[in-house]
DNA sequence: TGAATAGTGTCTTTGAGACAATATTGC
DNA sequence: GCAATATTGTCTCAAAGACACTATTCA
């Protein structure tokens, strides 16, 4: 008979922590590198599954309880040796959530900061760099960073999150300029860091047109690269 | 036993025609869609294929006899209902190549452009859609649209060539610009046009480095759109 | 010489970054 | 008031587009 093939979904789940992007990484209860620590993932269910994207998002709240609001075909991966058990093929999806929604690291589930990866199983490295490149690419032109936020955010703390996933300082003046032709922020009445000791600043939230998609613009947030 | 999943690839095709874009499609010779036009594709083979790029060279020159120096995935189609034998994963990947060395329109290939497509069998209309985006969106930044050109062309070709893909009219001035900072023209001593009643053009080709890869600006053509 | 298109110089407009002035808070 | 950070105004510089001028060919 001819020799099927495997067919599998990932998930790169990536938060902020401490400053820095990590990927969310789950140790597998099962062999091939039980034990391992391995980006989320498994089977598609043709039974159940309506599509790859519906596999990801199903096997992503499975194994860590998390809905994300964004998930994101990144690219498919293939090939005899990728995994141990066969011919595979595996569609890669990316997912960017705030890090308040994540369970503390624990036996079963830990992040690593994306800049320091340790060895994976199969090509999850990879899978991962590429996830990596993409979202970075993306927050040069697009609204991507702010689902690493949380719900109620303030210019200055996006702006930070903005310059953790380039990698680079960000223009203060440009970039509340570029927030402001997205559009897709509004301010909310009530203020925060009452309780420091300086100006506090301007509460926003995204407009609900954007809850589930980016704004995008013609011409990034011109960090030269 | 286990509901299998169908594992297949298809390509994009895409040339110039007539100063516009168009896509290749082929007469398929068998059920589902049997002497439907459709986009070249077919199985992947894991006792040959080394990944599912190889499987789509592999397929893309044994129908059409095309070997594209540009061919990159696009995106994986997938679900129960795409292709009526059932549940399948489709990795679909676009190729450019210059109109000379296509085939001439006939009874198992011709040319559609893409402006106007007619309905396509499984879901090759949305495929195709999707490769003109990204093919679109790619050409603002990058030099692929000089793979719909033969080896040797003016820069007022190529100009011509930027403008049928993106849809618009590009400005002379900037898009020289542009071309000498993307760096992956070198002029060639001849010239053309000798027959033309005007002032001949430089002809152009790219340079070694950049026959298999692109070459990308930060900031793009300024198409806005 | 005239028509036609190639190639270039330069002015104007737009947008990004630098810098700094003003605003608002707790101490 | 002072320290600290938020927010805004404005200047400078770089890049894109507009326009027009020069160059080269054939008829």
């Amino acid at each position: 008979m001819a020799t099927s093939i495997i067919c599998t979904v990932d998930v790169v789940l990536l938060t902020l922590h401490d400053g820095d992007l990590h990927a969310v990484l789950l140790r597998r209860e099962r062999d091939p590198f039980k034990q391992a620590w391995a980006l989320p993932g498994g089977y598609i269910d043709p039974e159940h599954d309506q599509s790859a994207w519906e596999a990801a998002a199903r096997l992503l709240e499975q194994k860590t309880g998390i809905v994300s609001p964004y998930l994101e075909q990144l690219a498919t991966f293939s090939g005899p040796a990728r995994d141990p058990r066969g011919w595979s093929v595996s569609v890669a999806y990316y997912a960017l959530v705030p890090a308040d929604i994540l369970p503390a690291d624990g036996e079963a589930v830990k992040r690593v900061p994306t800049a320091r990866l340790p060895t994976l199983p199969f090509d999850h490295g990879n899978i991962l760099q590429t996830a990596v490149s993409r979202v970075r690419s993306k927050s040069q032109y697009s609204s991507l960073p702010v689902y690493l936020c949380g719900e109620r955010f303030t210019l200055p703390q996006l702006q930070t999150v903005y310059e953790a996933v380039l990698g680079e300082p960000v223009n203060k003046v440009s970039f509340r300029r570029k927030v402001e032709e997205l559009g897709m922020l509004e301010p909310i009445e009530g203020e925060m860091d009452a309780g420091k000791a300086h100006r506090p600043a301007q509460l926003y939230r995204l407009r609900k047109e954007f809850r589930r998609r980016l704004s995008v613009l013609d011409r990034g947030l011109n960090s030269r690269s």
